[in-house]
RNA sequence: GCGCCCGUAGCUCAGAUGGAUAGAGCGACGGACUUCGAAUCCGAAGGUCGCAGGUUCGAAUCCUGCCGGGCGCGCCA
């Protein structure tokens, strides 16, 4: 849609140079909105204004050179110079009502686009340690990634989602010693807990669940331990996501990079490029060379590798793997890390760009305005599976992603479960429900026959009705805001925020809404009704297709 | 102390590469159901964009300095 306007727009310019009405031979980088107010047309460009300095006239003269050309071009019906100097530009209703044309032919399509050109992207997010189960903050993680990794898909970007295993390392050691610790402690034993130990409930949960299976004495089988803990709570994680529609192209494991010796592997390539040293008996990585703070340690004093080691390693696979972007959501608490890990990304050979890293904020629960609290100390923390459980995944899912993710979210609970109209999940699929149903009653009222499918209407004729009920400001409106769904898409994937399809939808939902309490869709009049009846169908078109880019679902009936 | 993020209506937040009189939802207030889902709609109210400078035709947006909040600054992950 944008894309039209920039069009008519270069062209006009274009003319203007040809005829000698503007000299400069480089055109500024001329910024093309669609401006908040209706008078100020369908789009509007600076063009003019950027041209002025340039050109050594007023910026208005030189609007009414390009507006002039403008209105040649087809599609036109009237431009405008305004303001400073811009140039308003509006558009023949026909050319808004072709759209609903466009999306009821393209249907699952609209919205589409080939901007990724096929591009290989990696997005690796949640990686969760596997010493306990998900928390709400993973939660969001979970929601922006996926979410951001549709966008991606239907921006044409080749996508595939991984979830990093960290079963590697003193973790899963301190998590074998914990449930040790409480299986001890049920026996009677008097125990004390380290601050390397995990304690929240889900330990007793796996002590129990052990000691059920346990045959053997329980000092030898601290190693088995550790196994059935990782893989029971691995299960959890994966029920949790897919119970919250995420589910991973690929999970990997952090552990099978030191069995395959790639941890070292690496280690001794970058030490040959000089890029490692050894100092005081560890091993260190130059990040310095690269911007960083300090140079940090891949393997220790004791010789264990840190996790840093294995990152190396496994960034390089991704790499290996062949994709041409990478990115990597993390919680913002681990911001700190970030500069390491792109010094990495060059010392590997690779751009620094090539690595794009996103931070997903905290999330604060509350509950009808009363803030929840949790106690960390105690390890105790809400968890995904708990917020699941009350409000459901599509809620979840949308709360999630209705906020930018540098920011932080305020959560709900209560707000989330509503099912009125001042909750926005429920607004938007209300929507889409309440479309569902008008079609479904359509098709039961005999004096109607719905032509949906096969609707032919003759929208080149100016003197139509079906016409003349669409060019109606408010069907107009909803029209225009169903255009520019593709360039919400695309801009949305372009800045990694899944949050505008949340808003978009809400005022997409919202100018439906208003548009069906003062039109009767299904009326005697069958022209009328059929005219009417497309465009509700091209909203539920593109309602559901923006509740999907969200995972979220389009029910029929709620 | 250093680094990153944030500060916009009573509350929660949008404002892409600087653009025109700064927007939405919720809350609070006043209205609308003989009609396709009132799970909705309509109306009016609400602002020193944290503060102070700077850059320019033009700043919530960019720069500098303060104030206030969050998070980092491990041979943890």
């Amino acid at each position: 849609m944008i894309a039209t306007a920039a069009d008519i727009i270069k062209k006009a310019i274009q003319e203007c140079k040809k005829n000698g009405a503007i000299k400069a031979e480089a055109l500024p980088d001329i910024i093309i909105e669609k401006p908040k107010k209706d008078e100020f047309g369908d789009f509007a460009t600076n063009a003019a204004m950027l041209l002025a300095g340039k050109e050594g006239k007023p910026p208005r003269q030189i609007a009414e050179l390009i507006a002039k050309e403008m209105r040649q071009s087809e599609n036109i019906k009237k431009v405008e110079v305004a303001g400073p100097g811009f140039i308003n530009i509006f558009m023949e209703d026909d050319y808004w009502l072709g759209f609903l044309k466009e999306i009821h032919v393209s249907g699952e399509k609209f919205g589409s686009s080939d901007i990724g050109a096929g591009k290989k992207i990696q997005v690796e997010f949640v990686s969760a340690n596997p010493t306990g189960p998900l928390h709400i903050g993973h939660g969001r993680g979970a929601a922006f990634g996926d979410a951001l990794a549709r966008l991606l898909k239907t921006a044409g970007y080749d996508v595939a989602t991984e979830f990093y295993v960290n079963d590697a390392g003193a973790q899963v050691k301190n998590l074998a010693e914990s449930i040790l610790l409480r299986i001890k402690e049920e026996a009677g034993e008097k125990v004390e807990f380290g601050a390397d130990h995990y304690k929240g409930e889900y330990i007793s949960k796996l002590a129990a669940v052990y000691r059920g299976l346990a045959k053997k004495g329980v000092e030898e089988s601290k190693e088995e331990i550790g196994r059935f803990a990782l893989q029971t709570i691995l299960e959890w994680i994966k029920k949790d996501l897919s119970d919250f529609h995420v589910n991973f192209d690929s999970w990997f494991s952090e552990k099978s990079l030191f069995d395959s010796g790639k941890v070292q592997k690496l280690i001794q390539e970058l030490k040959g490029k000089g890029f490692i040293y050894e100092d005081s008996g560890a091993l260190w990585f130059k990040s310095t060379v690269f911007g960083d703070d300090k140079d940090r340690v891949v393997v220790r004093e004791n010789g264990e590798p840190t996790y840093f080691a294995s990152d190396i390693a496994y960034h390089h696979d991704k790499y290996e793997r062949g994709f041409d972007t990478l990115i990597n959501i993390w919680g913002a608490d681990h911001h700190g890390y970030i500069p390491r890990i792109k010094s990495v990304v060059q010392a590997l050979g690779h751009d620094r760009e090539s690595l794009k890293i996103l931070l997903v904020q905290m999330v604060s629960l509350s509950r009808g305005g009363q803030p929840v609290t949790m106690s960390k100390r105690a390890g105790e923390y809400i968890t995904l599976r708990e917020v699941l459980d009350e409000v459901g995944a599509d809620a979840c899912r949308f709360f999630f992603l209705m906020r930018k993710s540098d920011a932080h979210l305020e959560f709900d609970l209560e707000l989330a479960k509503k099912q009125a109209p001042e909750n926005p999940v429920f607004y938007v699929q209300y929507a889409h429900a309440r479309i569902c149903s008008i079609i479904k009653h359509a098709k039961t009222v005999s004096s109607c026959k719905l032509q949906v499918a096969s609707l032919n209407l003759n929208l080149e004729s100016c003197n139509s009705k079906p016409f003349l009920c669409l060019s109606l400001k408010e069907a107009l409106d909803i029209i225009k805001k169903l255009a520019s769904f593709p360039d919400v898409v695309r801009g949305s994937a372009a800045a990694t925020e899944p949050h505008r399809i949340t808003f978009y939808l809400q005022e997409l939902a919202g100018l439906f809404h208003s548009y069906y309490n003062r039109n009767r869709v299904v009326t005697e009049d069958k022209e009328l009704t059929n005219a009417r009846l497309y465009l509700c169908e091209a909203v539920r078109i593109v309602i559901h297709n923006g509740l999907k880019l969200l995972g979220v679902s389009a029910p029929e009936e709620m």
